[in-house]
RNA sequence: GCCACCCUAGCUCAGUUGGCAGAGCGCCACUUUUGUAAAGUGGAUGUCGUCAGUUCGACUCUGACGGGUGGCUCCA
């Protein structure tokens, strides 16, 4: 693996320094590896003892104290039976000495410190030059987590430590800083102070429910997505919430995600599953009817909610869910189609990530794993074919990408957009997925221009991804400051006293009529106190009302983001806040 | 599902070695009529996540279960 981050040396001598530590504390530990990582550094150790973050202290404090007699790394290349004899009864090492000697690549140790102090791992190398550079105060352990070894769930769970490192104290302190001021955008804390959504125990975890204010949010969203691709010619559909299981067993997702599909059956011993996805649903939609090629491409979409049975650990306030709602469209296209669709889709992404300001993104490029093709339905000459079309187009776009082996679905190739959440995790929101396998299993043909059928193509895509998941990074990015044509209260009308209420009663029926979520902040409170709650719950206007601003005729607006807009009439206050909303600014 | 940690009022959190359940905010009532981030007084609110166990006695100790957070694995 290659390092381009310059604290790797550094991050990665603490491991080495982490498994020294651990190794003296917990004899009977043994050590499996122990990498450098974007913020530190880990070590995944096999120990019969419970290490928890109360064990820091300690470990921390045995760290520093061995790290005083740590200077150089000593390299010393040795013999495949040499290192058998060194690691043996530490089965991991072994084994990884057995992967690098099958390689042929040579085996090597790096020992630091002397004496009692002494530690050597087997180790490729990458550490710094002098241990004593290292400052001992610009690291911290930080977690503990269970890891299967080698990222397997059938092996052995491991402990695995994580530590924060950085070269300076002040550089460690400031990260932990970000991290706390980040994890105030959390989108499940934002979410039930601005009450937005809840997830009730009864009902069930990863079952959000929506509260009349994500509501709305999640409404203009809907919206939103439907007006722009009913602008583009996609024709909306809905199918049924469950289906027979040969549906699935047709479009082979039965037999690959059966536990994500639970079964009822009806009294005849009919058994139907909850929709896991659209697709097959979409695809009997297209083969009901005859098509041409003139009527290509035909675009179905729809916003309908599937349901997972995802494992519970992975469930995550609304980013991880067992009921997604997608922004779902299944393209029918011919094969000459296919790039003119892509970059349609592409403009249509691009225009929603420019509108919510999306511009730290990742562009992933999932493609089969060559080693396991088993894993995926059709020829090798379809998936190459796939592949390099979605590859081209994403290099005709012009931006960056990676290309993420074993990551496709299994009918094919896909292009995925991940973005960041408040503490830098990413996740998946736009999919864009090629599929030549799914046509075949569902016979899905028009008739071409030499009279003769053809298979169609199916571009399987969602924009936003879920809504749930889209809410949720929004919620994160706006840190609940969404903008006038998403807020769920646009503006608050506050009397200065209860003398004025008749007059700003005037107003908020004004602003209501003309279909502004407004609030009449008429509660027996001092103006101080409305304005506060007004900012408290990030309403992005309010208006103010009293003596001065009736005498004018006129009201005062002020704003979230930009503070005191002086006095202006009903009507501009009218124009200014429909003109808004109309451009979602 | 697995690993670690966490769960006390609507919210944020105190609660000593096991001995009568607490604060602030919010809520309700009254007073106050207010000009830009918290007016005053009073009041109500809890099966201390649930169920067992240990104990004269459990919010406190033990176990199981449920839920949450962060990882691991998975993600059509």
């Amino acid at each position: 693996m290659e390092h381009t981050d310059p604290l790797h040396p550094l991050r990665h001598s603490l491991a080495h320094l982490l498994g020294a530590a651990v190794r003296e504390l917990y004899p009977t530990a043994l050590l499996s590896i122990g990498p450098s990582t974007e913020t530190g550094f880990y070590y995944d150790f096999d120990v019969p003892e419970t290490i928890s973050d109360k064990d820091f202290i300690k470990i921390e404090n045995k760290m520093r104290q061995l790290g005083k007699s740590w200077a150089e790394f000593e390299k010393n290349e040795i013999s495949y039976e040499d290192a058998k004899k060194l690691f043996a009864g530490n089965s991991y090492k072994l084994e990884l000495i057995e992967e690098i000697h099958a390689k042929g690549e040579s085996i090597t140790t790096y020992t630091s410190g002397t004496g009692a102090s002494q530690f050597i791992d087997l180790c490729r190398g990458g550490h710094v030059e002098n241990f004593k550079d290292i400052d001992m105060n610009a690291f911290k352990l930080e977690r503990v987590a269970g890891a299967y070894w080698r990222g397997n769930e059938k092996n052995k769970m491991l402990t695995r430590v994580y530590g924060l490192a950085f070269e300076h104290k002040v550089d460690l302190e400031s990260y932990i800083l970000q991290r706390e001021e980040a994890e105030k955008r959390d989108h499940k804390k934002i979410g039930k102070e601005l009450g937005l959504f809840t997830i009730s125990d009864l009902v069930g975890k990863g079952l959000p429910m929506y509260m009349p204010k994500g509501n709305i949010i999640r409404s203009e969203l809907e919206k939103y997505i439907r007006d722009k691709k009913e602008k583009l010619g996609y024709s909306f559909v809905t199918v049924p919430h469950i289906a027979k299981k040969e549906l699935y067993i047709r479009s082979g997702h039965m037999g690959k995600y059966d536990a994500m599909m639970p079964t009822m059956t009806d009294e005849n011993g009919e058994e139907f599953v909850m929709k896991a996805m659209n697709c097959p649903h979409h695809f009997e939609i297209y083969n009901a009817e005859p098509h041409s090629y003139k009527d290509l491409p035909l675009r179905l979409a729809e916003n309908s909610t599937v349901y997972r049975n995802e494992k519970s650990g992975e469930l995550s306030g609304l980013l991880r869910v067992k009921n997604l709602t997608q922004d779902d469209t299944h393209h029918f296209i011919r094969p000459d189609q296919i790039k003119s669709e892509i970059e349609m889709i592409f403009g249509l992404m691009n225009e929603v990530y420019v509108l919510f300001g999306f511009n730290d993104y990742k562009i992933e490029i999932s493609v089969r794993d060559p080693k396991k093709k088993e894993l995926y339905f059709g020829s090798d000459e379809i998936w190459e074919k796939a592949e390099s079309i979605l590859i081209e187009s994403v290099k005709k776009w012009g931006v960056q990408y990676s290309i993420e082996e074993g990551e496709a679905a299994f009918y094919g190739p896909k292009i995925d957009i991940r973005v960041k959440d408040s503490i830098g995790r990413t996740w998946q929101l736009t999919t864009i997925q090629l599929d030549f396998n799914q046509p075949d299993n569902f016979e899905m043909d028009y008739t071409g221009e030499d009279g003769k059928k053809h298979r169609v193509v199916v571009l399987h895509v969602a924009i936003f991804g879920s809504f749930e998941r889209f809410m949720g990074i929004l919620i994160e990015h706006y840190a609940g400051n969404f903008p006038l044509w998403l807020s769920p209260v646009q503006v608050t009308v506050i009397p200065v006293r209860e003398t004025h209420n008749v007059y700003a009663k005037e107003v908020f029926d004004m602003l209501k009529t003309a279909g502004i979520r407004a609030n009449f902040a008429d509660n027996n409170e001092n103006l101080g106190k409305k304005v506060r709650a007004a900012k408290n719950e990030k309403i992005p206007y309010w208006i103010v009302v009293g003596d001065k601003e009736i005498e004018a005729n006129k009201i005062t607006l002020e704003s979230r983001d930009v503070g005191q807009l002086g006095q202006i009439t009903t009507g501009e206050l009218l124009e200014k806040l429909m003109s808004e909303i109309k451009e979602k600014k």
